[in-house]
DNA sequence: AAAACGATCAACCGCCTTTAC
DNA sequence: CGTAAAGGCGGTTGATCGTTT
């Protein structure tokens, strides 16, 4: 590895060896080419051969610059490490946030990506990606579905009072997971969602939602595979895993372990704002788009959520667009600024939520809304609540219940399993459009860390 | 203080795609 | 159009370093 100054420890156990070996016998086109680390002689071998010579014909680098390493190694060797001006530093914030909307809007074209990162090389991008795919993997459930049902089922035996969910959706991950949630039977029984989610089409999307995944997950595979257990429909829209994926189809659960890549959004020009969903017969996100009114927007109360169908559906994404459509939307609230527009039947026959709602009012079944606004955004939102944990308390939250709000800040290795699960909060979204726009840079590890705490299983954190 | 652990990243391999001839 | 070279990418390994135990 190079240090600062260039330096390299030299490893014992990698293939690394003098710079006469390094150099001896590539003259001569004898033996395989070296190996493992560069030592700073060979780096600088190559740097001196390199600004006299160009980059051309990597091939022919190490016989004329006396090498003994393949002309691709020196390639990468350059590209990655010595050329000038490379950019060593990590990611700000701001940085992975353009790199997870170029992803998705490029896929996995690292050296295109790389282009709008000066100094940044393709790889480093990639290895950063890879990095966090890998954290939102770690995220993802422990135990298989019928091992978390025997789970929830042997806890339930064991304490009959703790409520089970009458839809027969023990096999949610989510839920399975989340194995301290104990619910009240008393309690749960009064829940507006458990009066009507055994009826209510929406409750499928609901619940994933109103059960905060134990460990975080932002591109929300937990809520996809809870989808495939099959009480759920495999709403893309749910996922980011599959908003992502073009290629797979809607209708097929993610199982196993996922690609750290994730295939990206990229569609060819006749199908942006398709999101891809050739196989899903299940509303397209621009269509979900235009039915989604929230709190989000209470600021603009009669405005509908502009949920552009070109954006990638990524949460930062989409808040990073509706923080852009925040200064330029603010009249149109049946137009977005891309232009697709909605029937206006269809706007007026959404129900619009006052800014200052009480969420105790969206518990009452009576309510205009009732708690169907909770389903229709989850079900037609492309995030949820696990996309912006740093909202997982907010003000909402806190006025309805504030030792919840203040145990949740002070048990910080605690999970989410106290979460009043009444709470609309957990489903709406809430996008806070009044937050400056330094947090919205905030970092997405952050955010993980917000969320969980120092969970055990979580994801890594700051040692 | 030292071992264990985990995160990070450089570097490699093999395959695929693009480009030049 | 076919072929070879160059470049790009995904997957993976292993070294290093910081943190925890």
């Amino acid at each position: 590895m190079r240090n600062e100054t260039g330096d390299r420890k030299i490893s014992e156990g990698h293939s690394s060896f003098s710079v006469e070996e390094a150099t001896r016998g590539e003259n001569s086109g004898e033996g395989p080419p070296k190996k493992g680390l560069w030592t700073s002689e060979e780096d600088a071998i190559l740097e001196e051969y390199v600004k006299k010579h160009g980059e051309d014909d990597w091939d022919a680098v190490p016989m004329l610059a006396g090498l003994a390493r393949s002309g691709k190694s020196c390639r990468l060797r350059w590209l990655y490490q010595l050329k000038p001006r490379l950019n060593k530093d990590k990611f700000t914030p701001e940085e992975k946030h353009r790199i997870t909307e170029l992803q998705a809007k490029l896929g996995n074209k690292w050296t295109k990506i790389a282009e709008e990162f000066p100094g940044h090389t393709g790889n480093s991008i990639r290895n950063y990606w890879v990095r966090r795919m890998r954290n939102l993997e770690r995220a993802k459930p422990i135990y298989p579905a019928d091992v978390s049902q025997q789970r929830v089922l042997s806890s339930s035996q064991e304490n009959p009072h703790v409520g089970t969910f009458p839809y027969g959706d023990t096999q949610h991950p989510d839920f399975c997971q989340a194995e301290n949630i104990q619910v009240p039977e008393e309690e749960f029984n009064s829940l507006p969602l458990n009066r009507s989610v055994g009826s209510s089409p929406s409750y499928n999307a609901w619940f994933p939602m109103t059960q905060p995944p134990k460990r975080p997950r932002e591109t929300d595979t937990n809520t996809y595979q809870s989808l495939e257990t099959g009480v759920i429909s495999s709403d893309p829209i749910f996922s980011h895993h599959s908003l992502l994926n073009d290629n797979a189809s809607s209708s097929e659960p993610i199982c196993g372990p996922m690609k750290l890549e994730l295939p990206s959004l990229q569609c060819s020009e006749t199908q942006q704002g398709s999101w891809g969903m050739s196989a899903s017969p299940l509303p397209s996100l621009e269509s979900a788009s235009t039915l989604i009114q929230s709190p989000a927007l209470n600021k603009y109360p009669d405005q509908t959520f502009p949920c552009s169908q070109q954006n990638s559906g990524l949460p930062e994404e989409i808040e990073y667009e509706s923080r852009v459509l925040e200064g330029s939307n603010k009249n149109s609230c049946q137009q977005t600024p891309d232009g697709f527009s909605m029937p206006e039947e269809v706007v007026k026959s959404l129900p619009l939520i006052p800014y200052d709602i009480d969420w105790e009012e969206y518990r009452d079944p009576n309510y205009p809304f009732g708690h169907s606004a909770a389903p229709v955004w989850s079900e037609y939102s492309p995030f949820n609540r696990s996309s912006f944990p740093e909202h997982d308390i907010n003000h909402e939250t806190a006025k309805e219940d504030p030792a919840l709000c203040s145990r949740k800040k002070e048990t910080k290795n605690e999970n989410l399993n106290t979460m009043d699960l009444t709470s609309p909060d957990y489903a709406l979204p809430d996008l806070d459009f009044n937050r400056h726009s330094s947090d919205y840079s905030k970092d997405d590890d952050d955010w993980i860390r917000e969320l969980f705490g120092e969970d055990s299983h979580g994801p890594p954190t700051s040692k």
